[in-house]
DNA sequence: GTGGTCTCCTA
DNA sequence: GTAGGAGACCACA
């Protein structure tokens, strides 16, 4: 260990070691033995390699292999591997691996162990460790010092030299001159050379085809260097090599330049600052026993001095990838921003610029040149379409869009394809358009189109390459329409889910994220308006009818604007630390809910035909009942006929009144009325019972079964709630009927097919879990982790009653209660649900409040964040937007804060299902459970359809599944609880 | 035909 | 008291 010296600049004879610790992380990871957990479960395998490696080097570094003391000393990481350039091409890598799900949490506590042991931890937003590195060793040299890297990556040995070592700390062998040489055949300064030849296919850099470092070791031995050999590459005798290296000459160059570190990173921190200074004992032993990483724990007791039984473990948080490390998920890549950006974002500005920067001139490129419709081509033969296709793989990235007959895209038909490969560079590819020419059936094919079947064939693999990204606004749709189609369109990016992630609540004009709304607040662009095309009402045309000039215009403007808008909103998402939330919940979503959309749910027409029949024979009879009650035949079915009849007619005491100034007719103001003795409102209240289940649900479900599936697909909305919740619609399946016995009968027509059952798994009480977790609420934590019944314990604690033989009554009020906290209760809604005096509810809340202090903290600090920030957040990080919160309108704001206060548990409770729901099928699919089909989601139930014998194998997985979905980028400290059942319909099953 | 209001279904 | 979608009615075009 050094001294505690003065602080010097760095001069000769000292030694800066810099450790790669984004390089370290993976290796560690993979090397360690796997299941390394702390004993809440967390995963700490890397982090403790990574402690014990840091000890050794700063303790006893000349006992290893490298055999010097250090006297400065950091840590590099990548800032993010998402840096401009991997926001605008992270997909564009190919072989590009998610790390493994518990390695994630370790990003953030190898940063953590960094600090706890008093070490410089440097990044640099927009580059990667590998330039700080060779930056910072430059500067070591200069000042006439040396350096050694610790790490053993191939892309760090360009930098080997006289005053420059690496040091593998796994193998504990120092890597110099002569180990570079013997493990790669050339001097360091020739890998570069080296590895734009080989390529590296992890890091995407392309190379030469058919040279591996053998070869090219031999070539660089013979030619000297790359642009020799590259120019005198016709002597080659090899014919498939010497053509290779013709044809790939500029993909060798391309690729040197990727790999080629930089040494001019413009760096915050100067080398004098990393000098090295004893270690903090207590601090770093605090973090050591917070990781319980004991052995390690007693050698820097022993090494400092310290008495580590004296010393608290610290608190350490857990952060999925911190948010402002998100893109840190991603494995690094090599090479340097400007050099990536080489030829794919020309129009962006000069070389040199850094990747934000870049990224940002391409925003404002994208938002503010101007959009002209005339430009558009229309694509018509398949020659042009190759040739789109072609443009589209260089550019690595393409925006397109499906126009269609339809709004379903369960029944859609596939009218044009459009394309935009860089802004204000787009066409339309029409397929099926037609000239009315044709008879009624339809005839009157335009001549000149390409057949759908011949350009989906030249489609699909652009769609599927993994090395095009594919951007789509609302994307579901294109991705189930396809899907259809055989083709699965992957990897993408869908600039409604990142406006979503972004900004979802913030309630801009035109209300969410759809294009039009988008194009307007982005871009200052007002879209060509679809009725314009197809007319609306009983004129309306379909999308195929359009002229195919005015639908090329249209449609080549969407994809335009679609690929205008990911310029724009892309980098926002990693300016807010979003990045994680993106594409950790929302864009999974896409292909998850897409095939479960695609593969409905198959829905009885007998069983509802039968009700409805019934139903009807019910209202009939009921109807001359009331007609006979009111002494006059009327329309029952409105409010304002019923309210006459009621209140002014038989002059009936009126309740509540709308915000018309109507009287109310609600099923609450009847009910009072029934209650007094009144005959006729009881009468009214069964008839909306029976007609709105015929209406709504037996008449109505029919009517959405697929004519060729046989099935039920409901359309699932990713985007419309504020909170992160799902919406369903057409039909919307999230509402069938449970409360009352003849409603749930409606649940018997939702059926598996012979031979299946369907499974129904829910989360009990999850959002009072998240809420116990979110406030700290100590009884409600311990009452959860007893599994206790939560609304008797509220009762008990609150009014002291006993659990066992506790009244019905007593435990109602308190789960009303338990409930009323979740909504951002007020005296005025406790009150009206439990209809008892406001004075009452007043006083059950501040005992409430009494008795779980910690939650009108969280909720006074909610609100504060709210209004401070105008958004508040899950435990998961997504935000929701409340822009009105600080409305002078005090009911405005009274509302916007319930909302705030709400938002984060109904929220959690949706990041939690969105995680079991992405997972699912890689669990199902682990357990050899493909055949198990996940259905439909419901807020807290998932509902999947399982042959018959695999159903006792696969209510295990799910429920594991789904318990677990929060971990491990968050530790609960509240149970997560799953019933599942199944059965052969919906309502037994629940 | 479109849009607002009222009511009611779910978590 | 939170978050949604939908059907019926009705006034407006």
């Amino acid at each position: 260990m050094a001294f505690a010296l003065p602080v010097h600049p760095m001069k000769k004879g000292d030694h800066l070691f810099l450790v790669d610790g984004s390089g370290y992380i993976f290796r560690a990871y993979h090397a360690l033995p796997p299941l390394t957990r702390k004993s809440d479960g967390l995963p700490v395998g890397a982090v403790s390699g990574f402690c014990n490696m840091l000890w050794k080097l700063l303790q006893n570094a000349r006992d290893t292999n490298v055999g010097v003391t250090p006297t400065h000393f950091a840590v590099i990481f990548d800032y993010s591997s998402k840096t401009f350039r991997n926001e605008l091409y992270s997909e564009y890598k190919a072989n590009r691996t998610e790390p493994p799900e518990d390695l994630v949490p370790q990003f953030g506590l190898i940063r953590e162990a960094t600090r706890a042991f008093d070490l410089p931890c440097i990044e640099k937003e927009g580059f990667e460790a590998d330039d700080l590195i060779a930056t910072y060793a430059r500067h070591a040299v200069e000042a006439g010092g040396d350096a050694t890297i610790i790490s053993s990556d191939k892309d760090l040995m360009q930098l080997v030299g006289p005053c420059v070592s690496m040091y593998d700390p796994m193998k504990d062998r120092e890597i110099r001159v002569p180990e570079v040489i013997e493990k790669w055949g050339v001097p360091p300064e020739k890998m570069i050379d080296l590895q734009a030849l080989t390529g590296d296919s992890i890091d995407n850099v392309p190379g030469v085809p058919g040279i591996g470092p053998k070869t090219a070791a031999q070539l660089l031995e013979e030619y000297g260097d790359l642009d020799t050999l590259l120019d005198r590459a016709s002597e080659i005798k090899q014919n498939k090599r010497r053509e290779n290296l013709i044809a790939h000459a500029d993909n060798a160059r391309l690729s040197r330049e990727l790999v080629r570190l930089r040494t001019d990173v413009p760096v915050d921190e100067g080398i004098d600052a990393f000098q090295l200074n004893p270690p903090d004992g207590p601090k770093l032993i605090g973090f050591l026993k917070a990781m319980e990483f004991t052995t390690l724990t007693r050698r820097v007791a022993e090494a400092t001095g310290a008495d580590a039984a004296e010393i608290e473990a610290a608190t350490v948080e857990v952060a999925e990838g911190a948010a402002a490390h998100g893109p840190d998920l991603t494995v690094p890549s090599s090479g340097t921003g400007e050099a990536g950006a080489e030829g794919e974002v020309a129009p962006a500005g000069p070389r040199g610029e850094t990747p934000h920067q870049l990224a940002k001139n391409l925003a404002d490129q994208a938002a503010t040149t101007a959009i002209d419709r005339t430009a558009y081509e229309c694509i018509r033969t398949t020659e042009r379409l190759e040739h789109w296709i072609g443009e589209a793989r260089e550019a690595g990235i393409v925006a397109f869009d499906t126009e269609t007959t339809s709004l379903d895209p369960m029944q859609a038909g596939l009218c044009g394809v459009s394309l935009a490969v860089a802004p204000g560079r787009a066409a339309y590819v029409p397929l099926s358009h037609k000239d009315g020419s044709g008879d009624l059936l339809g005839g009157g094919l335009i001549e000149d189109q390409i057949a759908e079947e011949e350009a989906l064939t030249l489609l699909k693999p652009l769609l599927e390459d993994a090395s095009v990204l594919k951007i789509g606004q609302n994307l579901k749709f294109d991705w189930l329409l396809l899907y259809r189609k055989g083709i699965e369109v992957a990897p993408y990016d869908d600039t409604m889910l990142i406006s979503y992630a972004l900004e979802a609540g913030a309630g801009h004009a035109g209300g969410g994220h759809g294009m039009d709304s988008l194009s307007e607040r982005w871009l200052g662009h007002v879209p060509i308006p679809y009725k314009e095309l197809t007319g609306t009402g009983r004129n309306q045309i379909t999308f195929d009818m359009v002229e195919i000039e005015k639908a090329t215009a249209y449609a080549a403007e969407d994809a335009d604007i679609t690929l205008r808008l990911w310029h724009v909103l892309k980098p926002r998402l990693v300016a807010n630390g979003l990045t994680t939330v993106y594409e950790r919940l929302e864009r999974p979503m896409i292909s998850v809910v897409g095939r479960m959309e695609h593969r409905g749910i198959q829905v009885d027409r007998q069983i509802l035909s039968r009700m409805s029949g019934d139903f009807a024979q019910t209202a009939a009879g009921m109807e001359e009942e009331i007609y006979e009650l009111a002494g006059d035949r009327f329309t029952i079915g409105s409010p304002k006929q019923l309210g006459e009849i009621l209140f002014g007619r038989m002059g009936l005491p009126g309740g509540a009144k709308t915000k018309s100034g109507q009287w109310s007719t609600s099923a609450q103001v009847l009910e009072e009325l029934a209650a007094a003795g009144h005959a006729l409102p009881r009468r009214i209240v069964d008839w909306r019972q029976v007609t709105k289940l015929k209406s709504t649900y037996t008449d109505a479900l029919p009517g959405y079964i697929h004519p060729e599936t046989g099935r039920v697909h409901t359309s699932y909305s990713l985007a419309s709630t504020t909170t992160g919740r799902l919406s369903s619609s057409e039909p919307n399946l999230q509402n069938i009927p449970i409360r009352t016995t003849e409603g749930r009968k409606i649940r018997r027509a939702f059926v598996a097919p012979e031979g299946c059952r369907l499974i129904s798994a829910d989360y009990s009480q999850i959002e009072l879990r998240v809420l116990a977790h979110v406030a700290e609420i100590p009884q409600l934590r311990q009452a959860f982790a007893d599994g206790l019944d939560i609304h008797a314990m509220t009762a008990s604690e609150m009014f002291g009653v006993p659990v066992e033989g506790m009244p019905g009554e007593v435990r109602r009020r308190a789960k009303a209660i338990n409930f009323g906290i979740i909504y951002g209760i007020s005296a005025f809604g406790l009150a009206n649900q439990l209809a008892i005096p406001r004075e009452e509810a007043s006083a059950y809340i501040k005992r409430y409040f009494e008795r779980f202090p910690g939650i009108k903290d969280y909720m006074e600090e909610t609100k504060a964040f709210a209004r401070q920030n105008g958004y508040v957040e899950t435990i998961f990080g997504r935000r929701a937007h409340y822009p009105e919160i600080r409305s002078s309108n005090p009911s405005v704001r009274a509302f916007n804060e319930r909302a705030a206060i709400n938002a984060p548990i109904q929220g959690s409770a949706a990041d939690i299902i969105r995680r079991a729901m992405i997972r699912m099928e890689g669990a199902l699919a682990d357990a050899g459970l493909g055949e198990v089909k996940m259905l439909l989601q419901v807020h807290d139930e998932l509902i999947f359809e399982a042959p018959v014998d695999l159903v006792e194998k696969a209510i295990p997985v799910i429920r594991e599944t789904m318990e677990s979905a929060a971990f491990p980028a968050r530790n609960l400290s509240v149970p997560l609880q799953v019933d599942a059942r199944a059965a052969d319909n919906w309502d037994e099953a629940h």
